[in-house]
DNA sequence: TCCCCTTACGTTTTT
DNA sequence: CGTAAGGGGA
């Protein structure tokens, strides 16, 4: 029996940290080692976020290095992660290839076994209806056969087939399943090897004895099937989490089992102590929060503040205006904050006046409304990142497009012909294609692009995708049809893969694919350090905080179209706590599972609105739209602000304490009439002809500094390197030997110097231990030598006594002329007065004419640092360190013209004829060469740069 | 005014 | 496919 302690903490009650501490206490107490204990989450964005903050934990808490460079390395990773590890691990015994992919469609293996057993048991095909093509309703039958074995395998000793039929189908599947090493696997799959291969006894004794402890965050999300690999992971089990925060339902997620696990734990330990929210503004959710759930109980809030809670009615004339009259509102409203210098408290800290990156816009559905939000936004000048890039890959627009490209590098493989042709714009039947021989696949394409494959698969892996892509634009005019069959959010969304794509630099599909996951993490992570509002979806924004939260898309419908009806469906029934598989031919049943599947997606809609009323910590705005009554809509799904019971809220509107609003956007308000009336004459007007392969619009969002002083160096360079993005061609080993050795011995250098604080410098040698096992440099000596050469100069000892801050690779962004600056700055000490900015540098040969050429950069860092303190004074300073020598730098009005000028000249490439020009101009100038030499110094590379431009 | 039938409408979240 | 507006007859 595990011992199991389970935390259920509602929102904002510090879930995180006492995770955090948990796991301190258990490495102090030395009731484990960091390899005993797994940590489990649901998101890699949740898993990074808790190891980082693990780490600052274990520093805060005087940990060793040691210690906390075995933290780095230890299981804190999300399930399939871990799993994955696991199956690895033990891959004999789990029956899986070593090297296993993960492949995101259906599993083609498992459809074969269905169509293998259907075929040889033909009997249960009797009672498919006859009305469509049978072989279509055949097909259909297979897939959700596979959809339900999946499902219902979630239900480990739950499932109750209601069935002989169906249950000889899934036994017959599993004992086949069983008899594979399987090469490729889903995400569900991994799960259900984990949990078999957990259940032969020798592996399970061998997993039990390497892991003592195992800590489940967000413990809401999981299934049957993950708590029972849980259990047979460690004996001792923390699970954490929050039921009213379940909204995975889709991913398989099932809440039930927290309640199962509360019955059977042995203690639970409840946080009622929030420390997000301010009072004001808690008690009021709180009292919302009694509405939705009826068990639920009010907290206590740890900080004693404001807090306000508004509904914003806003009066709409035609259902196409309400997404963006709410954006306009929304706008509008945090403009107005922010320049009338609104102040709030947050966090416990005192007043203060809130500024754009206190914003957060939350909305249910992100896809449809982001391309508004950024217009409209952009227009009323206020700064917004949108955090919406990870759906984009499976939207219907796009999905054409990756199979393009997927014929392009698989042309074997069916997948892709079937992505780019089973769709509106091509028309081709997907059934057809399933049952179409490979060799006569190509039929169905249409000529014109079968050609154009032909030839481009010449240039794949020569080309950039993004170059490839801009040609197929180019001569069939994709993103035009896609406005005319998808519409206008299509069209936009779109164009956004295009500049993606170019962003990516990439060559090959997989290198896009993990570009583009990438930024959807990137961006949620970034956003605090920039001043910008930030437009996020409510499942993205589980688990962050904002100041102040406007509630979006309250009136969107919550509708899903399925297309056909399933032939099985399964639910779990919490009266009887069995999962009921039933066919659609036992129609008593199948009605009855279908309405406890609708009963809890509606529950599940009211757990997401409580997710999203609980981020703000002192404000929150429910933005609800109503239409005038005589353009009231038809039928479709109830909306998501009426399915969690808005308008039963709004009636004790003033028990709970919610101020109300109602407002109408006047026409001279609208932004330019763009696409609201789509009638056929306006489509010239709004929409390019053809998406240029030449426009550079989106490319530098952020400069920093070095982009600066690249450009001020060599525009030619700056060009090869940014805007066209050219590898460095080195063709003497040796030399590359050389500057690649000096790149690690700066970064393991600037590491140190990152770790080791002015007062702690008996860590050094720890440190510096540290830093070259990171970076895999050999001579330490050398690396101390320098470092010591700060830590013993003139400068540090005179500061050393003084500073009462100090912060490292302090990363900053700061606006300069409508553009975006980021940069990072090594080191900043903070003095009573004045404060000490300091750029390191490890190059060798380093002088007073040098020194100029770092001007924009210690220019910018000062110029950052003053906005942030205006009242003191910024020194900033170059620090050699090769002599130990310090470059100080005084401020001058040209440098602010200078780098003006730099950042006009860099927003003016547009074309690809500026970019020749910036080269062909550069070429006659007289240099020394830089690393992009290999393309201007050779006649022969600059006439292939001249023409691939041209 | 009630009841039944036809018809129009909407179109996610993501490991 | 679910939903509700709207028409038409009782």
């Amino acid at each position: 029996m595990s011992n199991i302690i389970i935390y259920t903490a509602s929102a904002g009650c510090g879930k995180t940290e006492n995770i955090a501490n948990l796991y301190i206490d258990l490495i102090n107490s030395q009731k484990a080692l960091p390899g005993e204990i797994v940590c489990i989450t649901y998101t890699e964005k949740a898993a990074r976020e808790l190891k980082n903050r693990i780490i600052s934990k274990a520093k805060q808490r005087g940990l060793d290095l040691v210690t906390i460079s075995k933290i780095q390395n230890s299981h804190i990773k999300t399930i399939h992660s871990f799993c994955m590890y696991l199956l690895r691990f033990y891959w004999a015994w789990a029956k899986v290839d070593t090297n296993f992919k993960i492949v995101p469609e259906q599993n083609r293996l498992i459809l074969k076994l269905v169509d293998h057993y259907l075929s040889v048991y033909p009997e249960t095909l009797g009672k498919l209806s006859h009305e469509r093509f049978f072989i279509e309703e055949y097909f259909h039958f297979a897939e959700s056969i596979v959809q339900e074995y999946f499902n219902s395998a979630k239900y480990v000793e739950k499932a109750c087939h209601l069935e002989d039929e169906m249950f000889h189908v899934f036994d017959y599947l599993s004992d086949r399943l069983n008899d594979q090493f399987l090469k490729e696997l889903t995400y569900d799959l991994v799960l259900h090897r984990t949990f078999e291969l957990l259940s032969i006894p020798e592996v399970n004794r061998d997993v039990k004895s390497r892991f003592k402890f195992l800590i489940v965050d967000e413990f809401q999300d999981s299934n049957f099937l993950q708590k029972s690999i849980f259990e047979n992971i460690a004996e001792n089990i923390y699970y954490v989490g929050d039921k009213k925060q379940s909204i995975y339902r889709f991913q398989g997620a099932e809440p039930e089992v927290f309640d199962e696990a509360i019955e059977n734990c042995s203690q639970v330990l409840e946080l009622c102590e929030n420390f997000r929210t301010n009072s004001e503004l808690g008690k009021k959710i709180d009292k919302i929060a009694t509405i939705l759930f009826p068990n639920y109980k009010p907290l206590s809030y740890k900080h004693q503040a404001d807090g306000f809670l508004k509904v914003v009615e806003i009066v709409n004339k035609a259902r196409e205006e309400i997404i963006q009259n709410e954006a306009i509102y929304v706008a509008k409203k945090i403009k107005e904050m922010v320049e009338s210098g609104v102040e709030i408290s947050v966090g416990g800290k005192p007043k203060r006046k809130v500024k754009y990156s206190d914003f957060a816009v939350l909305s249910r559905k992100i896809q449809n409304i982001a391309h508004i939000y950024k217009k409209v936004f952009e227009d009323y000048d206020v700064p917004l990142d949108i955090n919406f890039k990870r759906g984009l890959l499976e939207q219907k627009e796009i999905v054409p497009l990756l199979g393009f490209l997927e014929i392009l590098q698989y042309p074997d493989k069916k997948s892709g012909y079937l992505r780019l042709l089973a769709n509106d714009i091509f028309k081709v039947d997907r059934f057809t294609l399933l049952f179409c021989e490979m060799s006569k696949i190509e039929c169905y394409v249409p000529e014109d692009v079968l050609k154009f494959i032909a030839k481009q698969r010449d240039n794949l892996f020569v080309k950039k995708i993004s170059e490839i892509l801009y040609e197929f634009e180019d001569m069939f005019e994709y993103s035009y049809k896609v406005y005319k069959f998808f519409g206008k959010g299509a069209y936009e969304n779109v164009r956004l893969f295009y500049d993606l794509a170019e962003e990516s630099k990439s060559f090959s599909i997989e290198d896009l694919y993990s570009y583009v996951n990438y930024q959807g993490e990137r961006f949620s992570s970034f956003s605090s350090l920039d001043d910008s509002a930030v437009l996020i979806s409510i499942h993205s924004a589980k688990g962050l905080s904002f100041p102040i939260v406007f509630l979006v898309g309250l009136c969107e419908s919550t509708g899903y179209f399925y297309g056909r009806s399933p032939k099985l469906r399964g639910s779990y029934d919490t009266s009887t706590r069995e999962y009921i598989i039933a066919p659609f031919w036992m129609e008593k049943e199948y009605t009855r599972i279908k309405n406890i599947s609708k009963q809890q997606e509606k529950e599940e809609l009211k757990r997401l609105f409580y997710v999203a009323i609980t981020r703000p910590m002192a404000g929150l705005f429910l933005i609800n739209s109503s239409l005038r009554e005589a353009i009231k809509k038809r039928g479709g799904a109830k909306s998501f602000g009426e399915e969690v019971g808005l308008s039963y809220i709004l009636t004790k509107a003033e028990e709970i304490g919610i101020e109300k609003e109602v407002v109408e956007i006047k026409e001279d308000e609208k932004t330019s009439q763009d696409f609201v009336s789509r009638s056929e004459n306006n489509l010239s007007f709004a929409l390019p002809a053809v998406i240029l392969p030449d426009e550079f619009e989106n490319r530098f969002r952020f400069l920093s500094p070095s982009h600066i002083m690249d450009f001020k160096r060599c525009p030619a360079m700056f060009s090869l390197k940014y805007v066209m993005g050219l590898p460095v061609f080195d063709e003497q080993s040796s030399k590359e030997e050389i500057q690649q050795n000096a790149k690690v011995l700066g970064t393991t250098v600037h590491r140190v110097l990152e770790l080791t604080s002015l007062k702690d410098i008996q860590s050094l040698d720890s440190n510096i231990a540290l830093a070259v096992l990171e970076n895999d440099f050999e001579d330490e000596k050398i690396v101390k030598e320098l470092i010591l050469n700060f830590f013993e100069s003139q400068f540090a000892k005179e500061i050393k006594d003084k500073v009462i801050k100090e912060e490292s690779e302090l990363p900053f962004y700061f606006k300069l002329s409508n553009q975006m600056i980021y940069g990072i700055i090594d080191k900043v000490y903070h003095l009573e007065d004045k404060i000490f900015l300091i750029d390191f540098k490890t190059n060798l040969h380093f002088d007073d004419a040098k020194f100029s050429s770092y001007i924009p950069q210690l220019f910018i860092y000062t110029m950052a640092m003053k906005e942030r303190f205006p009242q003191k004074n910024i020194f900033s300073s170059i620090f050699w360190l090769r002599e130990g020598k310090k470059f100080d730098y005084e401020q001058k009005d040209e440098h602010l013209e200078d780098v003006i000028d730099v950042i006009k000249k860099i927003r003016n490439i547009r074309t690809r004829k500026d970019v020749l020009e910036l080269i062909e101009d550069s070429l006659d100038r007289n240099c020394n060469g830089c690393e992009y030499e290999f393309y201007c110094k050779d006649e022969q590379n600059i006439k292939l740069i001249r023409k691939k431009l041209e």
